[in-house]
DNA sequence: TCCATAATTCCCGAAACGAGATCTTTCATT
DNA sequence: AATGAAAGATCTCGTTTCGGGAATTATGGA
């Protein structure tokens, strides 16, 4: 038995759905299911019911589950034991406002919970930002979005900060356009109906891809908002698209009554500077990746 | 991380050896360094010092000796708790002495300890007579020496007995002629200054090989005896070569001061009939597998 | 009935793995 | 101090496994 087979298997319960769960994982679908099955044909046991294209635990994979997030959290309190020095001092970690909304609760909590002797710095901003802020060493490492291989060469500076930095992929958005409800259906930015978009401030990705997609079709303005709910509300009002990933449109309170489009996935990195990682920050690091792709409402 | 990792390292830190390890685990030293040298540098940390010929564990790799154990025990309990019917009733096991007396007390406790409604029947025998018991219905599975391969065609009967079953092989035996202290080193049976080999019944794997040793240079009868400490009391009189696994000679009260000549490694399988596995074999299967190799001292 | 979506299966190239041979070091023996 | 045996590490090679993409099947909705 594999410590990855658990973390896709945890993945596909958590999102009840292969293709969900591979996204999530950072995998092709195709891989997801061999590795299901595979862990069943190991246990004798078959762990998913398939009635149609849901995926429900059958009654043994609902008591796997609990076994398996127990065997995870031990594997990474098992790997934090051994660290040679234990982490302390200050770490400062810069995040998107997205992230820090639907990603890193988990995480955070579980890094509080292993090392309270760490504090925490968390400083919100713009990728472009936080990029430079790392070089510049304000910051130990950021979370910031992977701008699309469509979109390269637009931002010289940003790529060459990015180019001196290490970075790894840790989560994998779906970035919509939001309408406002009873909007028709948008196949181009042409289909738009709409005043303005609604976006964060300048040097933020999400912001960028979602100019570039409206340029190719029509002019439209950018309003600017200070956090997610107000571009929320703001759209509520019926003359704005907004712009976020569906991870943090998830979260707000207005379930099901508004409108999306996609404009693509776009993958998060963990960035920070090579040969210069403080102790807390292998720590932080192992900790985000124990905590990929997994459903916290799940975790006991 | 891997769970066979996990295997590999608790062996490698109950022997000490990596060479023992490897024989534990039945595996080839190179690749038990090779998947220690890999979970090192996995965890970053190194877990044993190489002091000369010396495997010891560093503070770090104690520390991750007990999350070793716990994460065996606790993916063995993941396994049996999905098994979809609890296993129960009644569970015929047929065993050779040797093993009976130097591998199963771990597995059997640890057994016993997870399926309190199982009754376990064990029965002590000579390899031939539990294959064909096996064969037979009158036991459910059995653990028997593999004879050699230098000795196939030798005994058609139960060589045809064997397949008509299914085996897998779970531990190594190191098997030895136990000499009086005293006795001269010891090359071939020429070298042999006893008047007889103290083996148990005919039927014995064991004993066979050791005919078969002998006879190679020299004729020497057989005395038979009902147990392992009744052979060694024997060898301590000065009169007879002793016949028995190390892992045996280990548990006896003598520690150092008799003379041992190897014969050579001897598998023991598990053996059991195709197709006819009550519910209670698969489980007792998965505990003699998880503990295979493993150091009872070490496991809390 | 047709279409879109999701899971599965099949296949191929890449990576990992295990076994054996070789090399190096260490320890015991004389 | 020299020598031989033994143990661990390293290297290479053949095999297996693994992950990704394309094609296939099945399901649920329009």
């Amino acid at each position: 038995m594999d410590l990855s087979s658990l973390e896709i298997f945890l993945a596909v319960a958590g999102e009840r759905s292969v293709t969900k769960a591979a996204k999530a994982v950072g995998r092709v679908p195709s891989n997801v299911t061999t590795r299901i099955r595979q862990l069943e044909g190991d246990l004798g046991v078959s762990l998913f019911s398939r009635d149609g294209k849901k995926m429900t635990l059958t009654r043994e994979g609902e008591t796997f589950l609990t076994y398996a997030n127990r065997l995870t959290a031990l594997a990474l309190e098992a790997r934090q034991a051994v660290r040679p020095l234990a982490p302390s001092g200050t770490l400062r970690v810069g995040t998107m406002e997205s992230t820090a909304a639907s990603r890193l609760p988990a995480a955070l909590t579980q890094f509080n919970w292993m090392w309270p002797d760490v504090s925490l710095h968390l400083t919100m901003g713009a990728s472009r930002d936080l990029a430079r802020a790392v070089v510049a060493d304000m910051l130990d490492c950021a979370l910031i979005a992977c701008p699309p291989k469509t979109m390269r060469g637009e931002d010289a500076g940003f790529e060459a900060e990015l180019k001196a930095l290490e970075m790894e992929p840790v989560f994998v958005e779906d970035l919509l356009i939001v309408l406002p409800s009873g909007h028709p259906a948008v196949k181009s930015a042409a289909d738009l109906r709409v005043g303005s978009i609604a976006a964060l401030e300048p040097g933020c990705t999400y912001r960028r891809i979602a100019e570039n997609w409206a340029r190719k079709s029509s002019i439209l303005p950018t309003s600017e908002h200070g956090s997610y709910h107000a571009i929320l509300a703001s759209v509520a009002t019926g003359n704005t698209a907004g712009v976020m990933p569906r991870s943090v449109l998830d979260l707000m309170p207005w379930p099901t009554s508004v409108q999306t489009h996609q404009l693509g996935l776009v993958e998060t990195l963990l960035v920070y500077r090579k040969n210069d990682r403080p102790r807390a920050f292998d720590a932080f690091h192992e900790v985000l990746s124990a905590t990929k792709g997994r459903d916290v409402r799940l975790t006991n």
